[in-house]
RNA sequence: GGGCGAUUGGCUCAGGGGCAGAGCACUUCCUUCACACGGAAGGGGUCGCUGGUUCAAAUCCAGCAUCGCCCACCA
């Protein structure tokens, strides 16, 4: 075996690791009993990993990698998502910046620029996946636009639409006239920013009450072309006698009515409202009940179309800019105000979005949300924080119709064709060109795309074989769990529900896992733009992948963001580092010392059973035990944060800082040559069996959060071939592969008496350093120490005694039952011992004097308190026994203590 | 407007009715044969504010403040 180099370099390691997982397909699907699978989010073709997916991919490997060591039947599926519009638009740009648009060389050669993209690009993140350590199944991915996951798309649409489900209809959609597509309500982001509200005159067709005209308030004066109507408040007394009359729309020329309508809040503006019915979604529904005439004024790319005058080939903002000019010239601009105002922006291209009336596709959700609710408040569908499951139902509960078609050439064509001889139309499943109504050859599909999140509901299911294969999910659906963020709760995992009910009569998944979202340092989000984000790469190649996934699990708490604590150079946006990730690797660094360590003290050593020769021994297979059911309690709720603390606290805090330490001993004991004895030889044996048990076991526990650093050394470990069998029995040399410690198995070793033994163990030696430390003497300087104790601690206290004088570098160790406190020591109660180190001729006597003085005063004045407690006739009626038992022991302790350190003021005066 | 979260040491965060915690940073000591990416010992907090419930509140409840997210609306 290969000997452990004195440092531990990630870099080198980790990709050899990965091509030797890779060479022995040990990420392939495996068979097995019991079943977990995952499927992972696909990320965008066009996209670099980003924190969110380094977080998402972690805790999947995580889950997936306990599963496959428990020799279940696992299968992590890898795909990406051909992301209709972000693609698109990389593509459009890269076009453009060759000196071509998408429009010159036709939608069948921008498609085939989008699959040269994605064959370029795709592999990227995967690649970064892979160096990441996470265990997909990298030799079958898949992808969203690959022909058996079309055709599981178009089955899917042509059901729906036979169904009854999928219609086309009229509809006022958040068009974005720089991408030239409608951008889905979920897609669109609202930003207030800084406009007017400008109030408009429109003449009255006959004067009211006096008034020759109205003024209607609005942001949006260019739309005015397209006014069909005038609004007020039925709630407005003082506006009921214009109900009924007409306004001359200024510039147009057209007689509009005067209605009113709830929409209309009376306190706004003027109380008068215009109606644009073709450009503002409240109009529309108007306009739908009074009846109005829907006058589309702006082209695709908003620009005014035809028919206005010097109006007409003016952009939104110049028309604004005109007709508020035409407006104050003609006398008939009341007045302007400043106003912030809300707009919506493109998500992708971050254009404003223009309310654009136009023939859209719909899925119907009526029939679909009910039972995906139900799978949800029935708990099928478990949400890990369990309170994501509101925000769930609440979107489904205000769920309306999903407009599905994009005005896009990258992605799913909507496969509905038309006859343009007979007028034929229908959703087929096969490409059409011989109208099956007339047999004339004039047949064309429909020109729209499917919104990318109708392709990517089906992920569960489609990656799977459905529809033409069904017996591939056999096992394997639903999946195990998904692992997601919250913001694509609604766009993503609920339409997964919905489309997998009414598909495959399957929830898609029984476990949604919903991490914090990561925020830079300062609380923002992290952006490109704001030069804020972190590269997970850029950590992979500071801290090494184990170290940026443990210090990524330590931040899965129930919070829903947290900050990620990376300090980034502001001029040169380049990572500092990360304090988190630090520690992890530190943490790294430690499992790789404290192995060599083990594994450099083995002379001689032959494999053997575990077995307990002290207290220590015991303590430490307590402890280990105790954290294998930790473990898996922590994986089986997704409790990643208390997974990685357990871990952390468990080898540093106490296999390292006190096991190991205790087993020096009996290490060294049968080095001592000549003198060695057989006992000490048989010790040293069971010792190192001891060590090699608990080192190995702990690696396993730590394989699913740090796969490399715990697959390189569990290589060098001496196990037998049985030690390293899979957990099905199969011959294997892999940690990834090796069994799951069974937690069930270990129990019995919980062992409580020996927990309190080494608590004795590390008090009198935590006294003895501080004594040290506080008195500045050497950390050599050996001191003598006197216990004294119960009867049954003093026997555990004697039990330890060849560990406590190591490790307390002790001169002598005197231990008895109502010992006396030794002349010239320095006395103090630790657990329920009273510790006395003796330090005659060694200190000068006048500082204890006085510090014991200021601990007695502040432990005099905490009996106090406490008896205040235990005199309350409320506490003691109504506290728990346990609680009162608990307060009379402590006042019991500080009473000893206070003897004590009276004691220790006599002996000093 | 509706919902959710956060507010605990200088920083990043745990905890969740009965002794206030971790990592980083800080102070002192230690290069002793696993580890200075280390060890040992320390200092540092009125747990956002105001009330309430309770024998007991950092923890539960109400209100307030600040920060943030989601949903809806915005002529």
């Amino acid at each position: 075996m290969e000997e452990m180099s004195k440092s531990y370099d990630p870099q080198a390691v980790e990709p050899a690791l990965i091509d030797k997982w890779l060479a022995e397909d040990a990420y392939k699907r495996r068979p097995g009993a019991g079943d977990c699978t995952v499927v992972i989010p696909p990320p965008n073709v066009t996209g670099m990993l980003h924190m969110g997916h380094a977080l998402d991919d972690t805790i999947q490997d995580a889950i997936v990698r306990r599963a496959r060591m428990q020799s279940k039947s696992t299968r992590w599926i890898l795909g990406t998502d051909h992301a209709g519009i972000a693609t698109q638009t990389k593509v459009d740009k890269k076009l453009k910046s060759e000196g071509v648009s998408r429009l010159e060389i036709g939608r069948d050669r921008f498609v085939d620029a989008c699959w040269d993209w994605t064959h370029q690009y795709g592999g990227i993140i995967v690649d970064q996946i892979k160096r990441m350590g996470c265990s997909v199944d990298f030799s079958d991915p898949k992808f969203t636009m690959d022909p058996a996951y079309a055709k599981a798309v178009r089955k899917v649409f042509c059901d729906w639409y036979h169904d009854g489900l999928i219609y086309r209809g009229n509809r006022i959609v958040n068009w974005c006239p720089s991408c030239t597509t409608a951008i889905s309500d979920d897609e669109a982001e609202y930003r207030d920013e800084p406009s007017h509200l400008w109030y408009l005159r429109y003449p009255l067709s006959e004067p009211v009450n006096g008034q020759s005209y109205v003024v209607v308030a609005t942001t949006r004066p260019e739309t005015m072309l397209g006014d069909t109507g005038v609004a007020v408040s039925p709630k407005d007394p003082e506006k009921q006698a214009f109900v009924g009359k007409t306004v001359v729309l200024p510039i147009v020329g057209r007689e509009i009515p005067i209605f009113s309508d709830y929409h209309v809040d009376a306190g706004f503006g003027t109380g008068f409202v215009k109606v644009t019915p073709a450009h503002d979604p409240n109009d529309y529904a108007m306009g739908v009940t009074h009846n109005l005439p829907m006058i589309n004024i702006f082209d695709e790319h908003a620009v005014v179309v035809e028919g206005y005058g010097r109006f007409s080939g003016m952009n939104r903002d110049e028309a604004r800019k005109a007709i508020v000019e035409w407006f104050d010239e003609n006398g008939l601009l009341d007045h302007i105000e400043d106003i912030n105002h809300s707009v919506m922006h493109c998500y992708r291209c971050d254009s404003a979005l223009e309310p654009w009336l136009s023939e859209q596709w719909f899925v119907a959700v009526d029939k679909l949300k009910g039972p995906a609710t139900e799978a949800v408040t029935s708990g099928q569908v478990q949400f890990h924080p369990d309170r994501w499951r509101q925000t769930y139902l609440t979107w489904m509960d205000n769920l309306k119709d999903w407009c599905i078609s994009r005005q896009l050439w990258w992605g799913h064509r909507i496969p509905v064709f038309y006859c343009d001889d007979c007028g034929w139309e229908d959703a087929c499943e096969q490409d059409v060109d011989t109208c099956p109504k007339c047999g004339g050859h004039h047949v064309h599909q429909d020109e729209n795309v499917l919104d990318t999140w109708f392709s990517s509901q089906l992920w569960t299911f489609a990656t799977q074989g459905w529809p033409e294969h069904p017996e591939q999910m056999q096992g394997h659906h639903p999946t195990t769990c998904l692992v997601t963020a919250r913001d694509i709760i609604a766009l993503w995992v609920a339409r997964m529900v919905m489309s997998s009910l009414y598909f495959t009569h399957e929830i898609p998944f029984h476990d949604v896992v919903i991490y914090p979202t990561i925020l830079a340092k300062d609380g923002s989000r992290m952006s490109k733009s704001k030069g804020n984000g972190v590269d997970p790469m850029d950590l992979i190649s500071m801290y090494g992948a184990d170290a940026m996934r443990f210090g990524l699990l330590t931040l899965v708490t129930s919070n829903q963001d947290v900050r990620f604590d990376a300090d980034i150079d502001k001029k040169t946006k380049k990572l500092l580092g990360s304090a988190r990730t630090e520690n992890a690797k530190a943490f790294v660094t430690k499992i790789w010392n404290a192995s060599r360590f083990v594994l450099t003290n083995l002379d001689g050593y032959t494999p053997g059973a575990p077995q307990a020769l002290t207290d220590a021994d015991k303590w430490i297979f307590s402890r280990l035990a105790k954290l294998c059911a930790e473990v898996d309690h922590d994986l089986d709720e997704y409790l990643f944060a208390d997974l990685a603390r357990s871990l952390y606290t468990f080898f540093w805090n106490e296999f390292c800082d006190w096991y190991i330490e205790c087993c020096k001993g009996a290490l060294r004991g049968a080095e001592a040559g000549e003198g060695a004895t057989d006992e000490a030889a048989r010790a040293r044996l069971q010792t190192q069996r001891n060590l090699v048990f608990v080192l190995d076991t702990a690696l396993r526990l730590l394989h699913p959060a740090m796969p490399f650093v715990t697959e390189a050394i569990w290589e060098r470990l001496p196990l037998t071939p049985e030690q390293r069998q899979t957990a099905s029995g199969e011959a294997n040399d892999l940690l990834m592969l090796a069994a799951w410690p069974d937690a069930s198995k270990l129990a019995p070793m919980v062992d409580e008496r020996a927990e309190h033994s080494f608590d004795l163990l590390c008090a009198i030696v935590g006294r003895t350093r501080s004594v040290r430390a506080r008195y500045a003497l050497s950390p050599r300087q050996e001191l003598a120490v006197a216990v004294s104790a119960s009867a049954q601690d003093a026997e555990s206290v004697e039990q330890l005694r060849e560990q406590i004088v190591e490790m307390g570098r002790l001169s002598s160790l005197t231990v008895g039952v109502d010992l006396p406190k030794p002349a010239g020591s320095v006395s103090s109660l630790d657990e329920s011992l009273k510790v006395y180190v003796e330090l005659s001729g060694l200190v000068d006597f006048d500082k204890e004097l006085a510090r014991t003085r200021k601990l007695l005063e502040k432990a005099q004045r905490e009996l106090e308190s406490v008896d205040k407690v235990l005199s309350n006739q409320g506490f003691l009626a109504k506290a728990t026994p346990e609680v009162i038992a608990d307060k009379k022991e402590k006042r019991a302790s500080i009473a000893e203590s206070i003897e004590l350190m009276n004691a220790q003021i006599a002996d000093f005066s």
